[in-house]
DNA sequence: CTCATGTTTCCTGGTT
DNA sequence: CAACCAGGAAACATGA
């Protein structure tokens, strides 16, 4: 995604759908980002009018209010000096319904979702050189995870078959929301599902102000995003006639999706720009494989494990200590295709490595916590906080 | 096959 | 001294 530095806002998407097992409403859903602060408020606001069109039960807020700061999704707000001036104004706002809804109901915050519908998350990416607050330049996956707390309100059935799924398959999502989380719901009134949103690259947007009427009345049939029948299961491939439309051609110079910078000197990206397709895999994207961060805090959930080889030292924190440091070792050694040569040693460079790419992060001095195998969570990381019992 | 990710392995050096 | 921490370097495994 990322990479492409160069003018002009980028359109990314994020992608779920939430088809079937939709029919026990109101539901609340909240979001969160693992973006930093400023921008994470931004991006929540954007997403909860680009998702829900059809006037969801929805509640975005942050999750964790530490890190990103309690939402106020009203226009007001998000037009306010605060935000606007770093390059937001209200064309990003990209569902031109729900825009002029926020702007007549003066709490929006919550909305009535009437019926199932897709989750079509259309969001801006704006170039590096924009300033976005405190965004993190450093953060490169900045559009990277998108977390989806699905709370089916009462008077509801069982959730029923269909869960959501993603056929954007970026991975990510792996074991731990198709298998765990899902499975167990026996009451409803606690089931609160853990999705992690995928992303799907789109040919750049050219110019994001111009000629913005994405969902009228005309294409919605398309979008499969407005108040009929959610139809279809949605594929990335319903990205809205709008993008379709323009295509990468002339005008700008550098397009985005030739990642990595460096390039081969191969910028004669004629029209098989699309077509080249070169193999492995895009920048950015996250590996599907079971990671360390996800065996942690499997075993964390795991009281076959935790607290007798591993414990949680700030659940609230997501900070955790290692108990049996050969035990946890030896379980992820076995993990692995049981590789019976994993050490502690190793696991803990394992662990060092994914720190530094934010999958676990340092823990906070002065608050007393032990200064030895103690870790924590990282904003790379999910889930650890919402076991799916 | 290529490629980025996510380790794994080994290592040097430091701290508790 | 054992056990742990930090990180560089490079090999390796994986899956898209």
């Amino acid at each position: 995604m990322r990479g492409s530095s160069n003018d002009g806002c980028e359109e990314g998407i994020l992608f779920w759908s939430l088809f079937q097992g939709w029919s026990n409403f109101p539901a609340i859903i909240k979001l969160r980002t693992s973006v930093k602060p400023k921008k994470a408020d931004v991006f929540n606001g954007i997403m909860a009018a680009h998702i829900f069109p059809s006037l969801a039960d929805v509640l975005t807020e942050s999750l964790d209010s530490d890190e990103f700061g309690p939402l106020d999704l009203s226009l007001a707000n998000m037009a306010g000096t605060s935000t606007f001036p770093k390059g937001l104004d209200e064309h990003d706002f990209m569902n031109q319904h729900v825009l002029y809804e926020k702007e007549i109901k003066e709490e929006p915050k919550m909305q009535e979702l009437s019926q199932p519908d897709d989750l079509l998350i259309h969001l801006p990416m704006w170039p590096d050189t924009v300033q976005l607050g405190n965004f993190d330049e450093n953060v490169n996956n900045e559009v990277g995870l998108v977390e989806c707390e699905v709370e089916i309100g009462q008077g509801s059935g069982t959730p029923s078959s269909g869960y959501p799924r993603s056929p954007g398959s970026t991975g990510d999502n792996s074991d731990y929301n198709s298998d765990s989380s899902f499975e167990h719901h026996n009451n409803y009134t606690d089931s609160k599902r853990m999705i992690t949103l995928e992303r799907v690259q789109l040919p750049p947007r050219m110019d994001i102000k111009q000629e913005f009427m994405p969902y009228n009345s005309d294409n919605k049939d398309n979008l499969n995003i407005h108040m009929e029948s959610p139809s279809n299961i949605p594929h990335p491939s319903i990205i809205p006639p709008f993008y379709h439309d323009q295509t990468p051609d002339d005008d700008d110079e550098d397009q985005s999706m030739t990642d990595s910078g460096s390039e081969s000197g191969s910028d004669s990206k004629e029209s098989s720009e699309e077509t080249r397709k070169r193999p492995g895999r895009k920048k950015g994207q996250t590996s599907s494989v079971y990671h360390l961060w996800e065996f942690i805090r499997d075993l964390l959930h795991d009281p076959q494990y935790c607290p007798r080889i591993i414990k949680w030292e700030s659940k609230e924190e997501g900070i955790f200590r290692v108990v049996k440091s050969s035990e946890v070792a030896k379980q992820w050694g076995s993990k692995k295709k049981n590789r019976s040569k994993m050490t502690y040693e190793k696991l803990s460079r394992s662990l060092r490595y994914s720190r530094k790419e934010g999958y676990f992060a340092d823990i906070p001095k002065d608050k007393g916590y032990p200064k030895k195998l103690c870790f924590k969570f990282g904003p790379k990381s999910h889930g650890w906080a919402h076991p799916g019992k």
